[in-house]
This record gives structure tokens, C-alpha cells and sequence, in this order.
DNA sequence: TTGAAAGCGCTAACAC
DNA sequence: GTGTTAGCGCTTTCAA
């Protein structure tokens, strides 16, 4: 910076302001260091930028599994929306890991980042603590802490689990089944009480037989379905809370020999890109994730700016039952559901 | 700083002696220091030290499109690696584009990272300057850049493309079909060199019009599914050389009413989480993705600590068929290729 | 083994 | 409009 200025024979300062093109230069001079900096080929250091400016244009972004296409879509609606606003991500792995969540947040503060966007592990740990003492603007995305006030970006869990649920009791199933996650996560429980409201709505009774909680990962709605299924009487129907534990149960059910929809009716929560490539076309509960991310990039960025309102905003998408055909007995009870059953292409 | 080292009653040098920990401390003095941090909830500034030791610990990663689940992997094996060697990863977004390519690099210039893999957008065009000139460690993964002397992480395409067609020529069919990304891409190029070789060993001729290469994406996939089987004669299997193109082979046999493998034996590059939930099981060609990652960090590892070769090294790794239903025609031509069938389940 | 002090490259007062 | 200059918070000589 400083050849450059001597080159353009002006002082550091003017290369500066050349470079942050805010105030105001002389146009010949402006030329003069901008001409150097081509010369010399000349690039600012951003590090001693971010420390004498005392912030960074990074965001954090911890997530738990990246090869989640769940995550996938959310990073990419909040790099979407970083980029548009001038900041680059900086992707943090939590594992669905405590321990490792806390490192993550540790890093982040010692990097300085100027905001970060996290999916929190657990819904009551508040390993919120460090970033609220540092100040560090923050949106909890798809998962919120309870009683924290803090800008939070989620889906409506609890409708999305009852819609899929209604779903499945309007076209006559009453054995019901529902697998989900931790109950400690949000989305975990949410989407349980969305299953029990549907059934109270139905006037029918929650049997706990009917109720498994597992991972969200592939292998507990793999073991989930097993379980489920080996019962006597068994489920006529059955959702499943997330997209990796629907493959688990789909693989389940094959095995077990069980034909959807005609044994069985199914409804899985997330959108799937394959969902209507399998036979038959699988009907879910769509998220509109990567608005999740964008939403939540976008709320940080107001934080950031500091235009925000002054209380936390909660944003709530809502999800989307996609009928297609897993849903649909081949026997409907109810004289109309053929109305449901026709596929709505999603290309 | 200043306020811990007075708290501890040192100087501000001891503290960072105590922080880094490589120099040797008084141990009561350095518990001392230990306590004083505690208690003051003293955070060390990663920023100025980032400046003041000249390099940062972060690595840049470019890729085009983290909804692509090759990607997604691929950033999975690289942040495992990164971890491990204590980086952290800025994911930037290229979107298969030339310009935003270099604005990436740009971006990774000024913010000193220590190092950057990148899957480049152009086999020829050589944005590498830039990294190149600033001496920054390189890697590339996935794809090379012709002539250029940088470490290389890559699959064998040539032989998964290879090793994909002789599987359908071995089942007799004598019409396959190739559809490919673009002949500017490493990728794109190698997998119809590869099924090119495998048509010469057989002794057929490559027919242009049984060839289509397209964008890698799904939308391609689909058309030239849709432009390859309206012919007449048309093909008797398809190749299709990456998973999101075929997606869209699938969607458009489907359209066209052509069952796999009945009318068109079917063999997809990389492979598929839901490929063994499909009926048919679908084929693929399996790219070990993670790994792919992990060993482009390993060697960006190894270029930063200053312990690589000389000169630049490339890995290859290989592709391994997975053989399954969508390739194995129900009458099948030569008597052993129902050892082939038996499908490999991948959980 | 420790402390004093220089300075990484930049921005933003401040004085002109 | 422009230049001079004081740090941002840290690490690392260097001398003790």
C-alpha cells in the first residue's frame, strides 16, 4: 500500500479511501492509484483491515451434517443471501455434537465473525452464552432454544406434521404410526405434537405403541419401521419425520414385504429430489428450506447492520403437503380422496 | 491481554507464550495466566494474530454448487480432514461461473487464506494466476487444468466410464447410449473417452448420434434422454455420467414410457443414496467423493506445513462399479451375467 | 525464562 | 480533498 502510494505519489490515506470508495478523491488522482495498483498488482491485506476496522465480513454457519440434503439447501440460501450482502460463510460442523457445537462457537468468536447463523444440537443448552456475552449477532435457524431472545428463523412444525397426519386419517387410515427424532430438538417434538393434534382433531386416541423417537438419521427410522411394523395389529399408516429417516423406513418396508401404498400408506416429512422417481411417487411434507436460509441470512444481516427491530423476530415458513401417490390406498374409504391422488409434478 | 497480564502480574509476552504454548513457562506463572483468562473470560483476537503471524488458518473451498450431493460430500471429506489439522473452511460458491470463479479466488487472496482446493469451472482458462502469484497452496479436486503444475486430486473417469459401458456391452447390448457433461470439462471429456475406449474394445464404431453432452445437470439429463430415444433405431442402454443428469434420464424414460431394463438397460455415473430404492436398483458407477475430499486436504495439509514433494502431486483414485438391477436385462444375451445381478446392498 | 518494544497493513481521526 | 499519524491486538525478536 504504501509502493502504491508512492507510485501514484499520493499518501496511504488516499489509496485507502481509492480503495473503500466512500469519500471523496480527486478524479485524477483517483486514476493515478488506481493505475498503480494494476501495475504493482497490488491486493489489500483483508486481515489488517478486519482487525483496524475491529470486524469482519464473515458469517458463521454451524451445521450438523452437511450431507443432509436438508443442510445442503439451507447453505445454500444463506450463501445466496451472504453473497448478495457482501459476506462469505465460514461452514461449521457440529456433529450434532455438544462438545463440538462448542468449539465451533468458540472459533467463531475468536475469528471475530460478525454474525453467525446456527442450528442448534440441543433445544435447552444454552451454549448461546458465549455469543450473547460477545455480542455476536445471532439466528437460530430451523431449531430454536427455549426462552432465549434471540432472532429465529423456523418451519411450522407442528402444522406440516399435522397436515401430513390429517392426510393420512382423511383417506381412512386409523392406525396411524409416527417415527421422529430427539424429542429435545424442536423439530423432534414439534412435529409429534402436530401428529397428536391431528389424531385429537380425528377423535382418536394416541397409542403409545404406535409412537417411536429416534436419530433423523437413516438407521433409526430403518430400526424404527422394524419395530413398528412387527407389532400385531400393525399400523396401517405411517409418517415419518425427516428425509433421511424416510429412506431408512422405505428400506424397512421392503424388507419386511410390505407394499405402499397397499399395506401400507406413507408420508415423509422434507421434500425429496427423487420423490416422484421411486414407485410410487412419494408424498411429503416439503420445507422451504433454502427460504429458511435466505430468511435467516437475511434477519443477520439486518442485525449486522443494525437496522433491526429491537426485539427478536421469530420468522415461521410454512411447510407444504406434496400429495402424490404413497398416501393413496388403492381402496379409499372416503368416496372423494380421488381428488388427492393425483400427482402434482414437481419438475 | 494487557488486562490478563496485569491480572496475572506478567508481561502481555507471557500470556501469549502461555496461549500459544510452545514456548517453556514458569509453571506457577503460568497458572496464574491460566486463571486470569478464566476469570476475565479474556478471548484471544484470532484477527491480529492472523496479521500479525502473516497467515491465517483457514482454507478456501470452491465449488459450484453445494446442492449437488457430490459436493456435499466432497465438503464433508475436505472438513474432516481440515479439522484434523486444525482449519478451518470458507465455502465459496463458483455456480459453474467463470466470472464468479474469479471473484472467489480474489476474495480468498484478500483474505488470506492459507490455502485453497478448488473443483475449477474451465479446463484451460487459467484463473490460477492469481493463486499462483500470491503463492498460495493449491489444490485441485475433481476436475484438473491442462498443463498446469498443481497438486491434483481426481477419480479415474476415464476407467469408471470404461468399466460402466463394458458392463453393457457384456450384457449384449449393442446400442448404448452416451450422454456426458461438458468437452470442457476434465469430467465431461474423460467419461466419454472412457466410453469411447470401451465401444473400441468391443469393436464397435462410436455412432455420434448415440453421444450427447450437455450440462451436467438435471434439466440437460432429461432432454437428451428425450432427443437420444426418439430415434429410430433407438438405443438399447444409456450411460449417463453424472447423478444429477441422471435424475433426469429417469424422469424422461418414464415420460417416454420405456421400462429399465426391460427396453433400455441403464448405468449412471456416481452413485445414488436412494439408488437401491428405486425398482429397478439403479447401476452406478461410485466415486469414493468423501475421500476424494479428505485427500485434497491431506495434500493442501501437506503444501502448508511445507513438507510436500517438490513437485506437484496427483492421486488418482478408482471408481468401482456397482452392479444392480436397471443394467441387467431380463433376457439376458451371454449365460453368466446373472452372477452380475446379485444386488451389492450398500447400507 | 522473562519483559520491553517493534511492527504486521490497514483505517480514521485530525489538522491542514 | 489530502496527508500525517496513532493505534487495532497480537507475536516475536532482542537483551537482560
Amino acid at each position: 500500500m504504501h509502493d502504491v502510494a508512492a507510485a501514484a505519489r499520493v499518501s496511504v490515506a488516499t489509496v485507502s479511501r481509492v480503495l473503500n470508495g466512500n469519500e471523496k478523491v480527486d478524479p485524477e488522482r483517483q486514476r493515478r492509484v488506481l493505475s498503480a495498483i494494476e501495475e504493482l498488482g497490488y491486493r489489500r491485506d483483508g486481515v489488517a483491515r478486519n482487525l483496524r476496522r475491529g470486524s469482519t465480513k464473515v458469517w458463521g454457519l454451524v451445521i450438523s451434517d452437511i450431507e443432509n440434503p436438508f443442510f445442503t439447501s439451507l447453505v445454500r440460501g444463506v450463501q445466496d443471501q451472504a453473497d448478495e450482502e457482501g459476506y462469505s460463510i465460514i461452514l461449521l460442523n457440529s456433529d450434532e455434537d455438544l462438545d463440538k457445537e462448542g468449539r465451533c462457537l468458540a472459533l467463531m468468536v475468536e475469528e471475530r465473525v460478525a454474525g453467525a447463523i446456527l442450528s442448534p444440537v440441543s433445544e435447552t443448552k444454552s451454549v448461546m452464552d458465549l455469543l450473547i456475552s460477545t455480542g455476536t449477532p445471532t439466528v437460530m435457524v430451523d431449531r430454536r432454544i427455549r426462552g432465549l431472545a434471540v432472532d429465529t428463523v423456523i418451519v411450522d412444525n407442528v402444522l406440516g406434521a399435522y397436515d401430513g397426519t390429517m392426510h393420512l386419517l382423511g383417506a381412512g387410515h386409523r392406525r396411524v404410526a409416527c417415527i421422529s427424532g430427539p424429542a429435545e430438538s424442536t423439530t423432534g417434538s414439534n412435529r409429534v405434537t402436530g401428529y397428536l393434534r391431528a389424531l385429537e382433531k380425528t377423535a382418536l386416541a394416541a397409542e403409545p405403541e404406535l409412537i417411536r423417537t429416534t436419530d433423523f438419521k437413516r438407521g433409526g427410522g430403518y430400526r424404527a419401521t422394524l419395530d413398528l411394523f412387527r407389532q400385531d395389529p400393525r399400523p396401517d399408516a405411517l409418517i415419518v419425520m425427516n428425509n433421511l429417516m424416510t429412506e431408512g423406513a422405505l428400506h424397512a418396508l421392503r424388507e419386511l414385504g410390505l407394499r405402499v401404498p397397499r399395506d401400507v400408506a406413507l408420508v415423509g416429512f422434507d421434500d425429496l429430489s427423487w420423490a416422484t422417481l421411486v414407485e410410487p411417487q412419494l408424498t411429503t411434507i416439503a420445507q422451504p428450506v433454502r427460504e429458511l436460509g435466505r430468511a435467516a441470512a437475511e434477519l443477520l444481516g439486518r442485525r449486522c447492520r443494525g437496522d433491526s427491530f429491537g426485539f427478536p423476530a421469530e420468522v415461521m415458513l410454512a411447510p407444504s403437503l406434496q400429495i402424490r401417490e404413497s398416501s393413496v390406498s388403492k381402496q379409499p374409504f372416503s368416496g372423494d380422496s380421488a381428488a388427492d391422488s393425483r400427482s402434482p409434478r414437481t419438475r
